[in-house]
DNA sequence: TATAGCATGTAATTAGTTACATGATTAA
DNA sequence: TTAATCATGTAACTAATTACATGCTATA
């Protein structure tokens, strides 16, 4: 059986002992979001198709008048999500970057124009740093209670990963603006 | 008027002197593919769309029997392209990385089957460094031609980028090799 | 008492891929 | 002569977002 990425994603929230579609949302919100986001829109339907296909199991939790719906694991959803993560088909790796495509076309822009692209794309690197810092916390505590490695380790390399971005651009910016000041002085 | 970026993908080639969908679809392909992908399916609707707004003019080229239309920015075109480019719009930044997605959830699997994913990860990323790399000889030569020097910075800026993702896996693989190591010890 | 948060869901839309159909030209 | 490349295009499909509708509960 053939499962949508975003399928394993609910899989996986399940294992970390999420239940209700709500927080398996507010979940991927502060984590996967930042390489696999996940909108109401996939989770809900994703949710009935999974248990149907007898992947995950749901419950009615009834908190006074407020219905919720309890998901976990099935055995064959377990073993669903571990095939998966183990197998060795080719990993999807896609992006979409506004910023490098206008930076690709930056030819047709003047010199402070591309110089002040640059540094909107820094800036914007810097405040995903910003964000991801903040979510550590949380992350750590998490790991303190359940015991999971790899959601902080996870962590790290976004925040990595966005600082390497942000410092590609800071050293791009300079090479630019030299080559400005030196076109300014001819 | 919005357009897609798609859209700008198609003016920004255009502007790079490419004229048929076909030459784009190929400059798109060991270019921005790497940042921004394009099919036949979105570029030979989206230059009928282009046209009838007049941002570019198609002409048809007949050589002998092989039709073919080619295309050229209008001044309009010219100016949508600048104005995108120049605006201070957020840039969007998505990435689906389903490596990242498994690492994410990779307290499910077993210490050897945590290290044979961060290695294929670390593959998958070396192999598009060579791939670029192959590349990188035809994009310096295309720069001595035309003189844009932002193609070429942006190849850098992808080798750059899975060259740090690549030894941001193997440092990975190495603590994880450790502490597979510590655990058998013990 | 009002706002934020918890909770579920769908309809409409947009974006994009895949697969296919067609046919000419060039180089091995 | 055959395979690769040049060239155009569309139909069907898949994935995903956005916006909306609904209603309860806890907190300031």
């Amino acid at each position: 059986m053939d499962l949508s990425r975003t399928a394993y994603v609910i899989l996986g929230m399940l294992k970390l002992g999420r239940r209700t579609g709500y927080e398996i949302k507010s979940l991927v919100d502060v984590s996967t979001r930042f390489f696999w986001a996940a909108s109401y829109g996939q989770i809900y339907p994703e949710l009935k198709r999974l248990e149907d296909a007898g992947l995950i199991r749901g419950r009615d939790e009834r908190e006074g008048a407020r219905r919720r719906r309890a998901y976990e694991l099935t055995a064959a959803g377990e073993k669903a999500l571990h095939g998966w993560l183990a197998s060795d088909e080719p990993l999807a790796h896609e992006m979409r970057d506004e910023g490098m495509l206008k930076f690709f076309f930056a030819d047709a822009l003047e010199p402070d124009e591309q110089v002040a692209l640059v540094r909107r794309l820094r800036e914007q690197h810097q405040r995903v740093v910003e964000r991801l810092r903040a979510i550590e916390p949380g992350a750590r505590g998490a790991r303190e209670a359940h015991g999971e490695e790899f959601p902080l380790l996870t962590l790290g390399w976004g925040i990595a990963y966005h600082e390497f971005l942000a410092r590609w651009c800071e050293q791009m910016e300079e090479r630019l603006a030299a080559v400005e000041a030196s076109k300014k002085r001819s």
